[in-house]
DNA sequence: TTATTTGGTTTATATTATAAACTTATTTAT
DNA sequence: ATAAATAAGTTTATAATATAAACCAAATAA
């Protein structure tokens, strides 16, 4: 009846995080931590744990002479993505069959 | 950007019990035991939680001589329900505008 | 040269979810 | 009649999580 939820995704901060990446296909840390409101510390920690789970790969570079971090979503992310969507779905559709 | 999601239905069993009340109206605990899988500790820790926010109410009743534990979603809850469907749209909307 | 800002990471804390253990009463079996 | 098993939960303990606070290193600005 109801699917269970990737406790991976099913947190604010993390699901934003591949929200916005499932549409900009790459994201600086600066960048995420504006459009998301998030606090660095809270953002490298959920990052790191995205990047664990191989749901998206981090690049550490350099921008002129400052690093600069930056996230892709990969394919696993994609799909585990959407499946927590489809998952969430059997939660919110008002007829239960 | 992205809407902050209510804490106390942002959690998986929480959340399925408040929909099975939204369809249902009203229902006995060990049916929503049985429909969301949880074990009656956990269920009975977050029937409180979602009681003590006003979102349900709970009647503690008798069904012959067994106790029997009633409960109804409240308009509050009714409402609180849309506007988190409504801020994980924010979430799951492919354009960001 | 000494603040200040940028771009983070690490560590600590507080909350949360969850399960395990327990309670009380009722059936059912012996 | 008594003991075992089941029902219906609650309470307490533990483990996981989210989050913020503190920290660090390098670059730029005063």
């Amino acid at each position: 009846m109801f699917q269970p939820l990737d406790p991976l995704l099913h947190a604010e901060l993390r699901l934003a995080v591949m929200s916005l990446l499932i549409s900009a296909d790459e994201a600086e840390f600066p960048y995420i931590k504006e459009q998301t409101g998030a606090t660095a510390g809270n953002l490298s920690v959920q990052v790191d744990k995205l990047s664990t789970a191989g749901y998206i790969e981090v690049e550490k570079t350099f921008k002129g002479k400052r690093p600069c971090t930056i996230c892709r979503i990969t394919d696993k992310g994609r799909q585990a993505f959407e499946t927590y969507v489809e998952a969430l779905k059997s939660y919110l559709s008002v007829s239960k069959s």
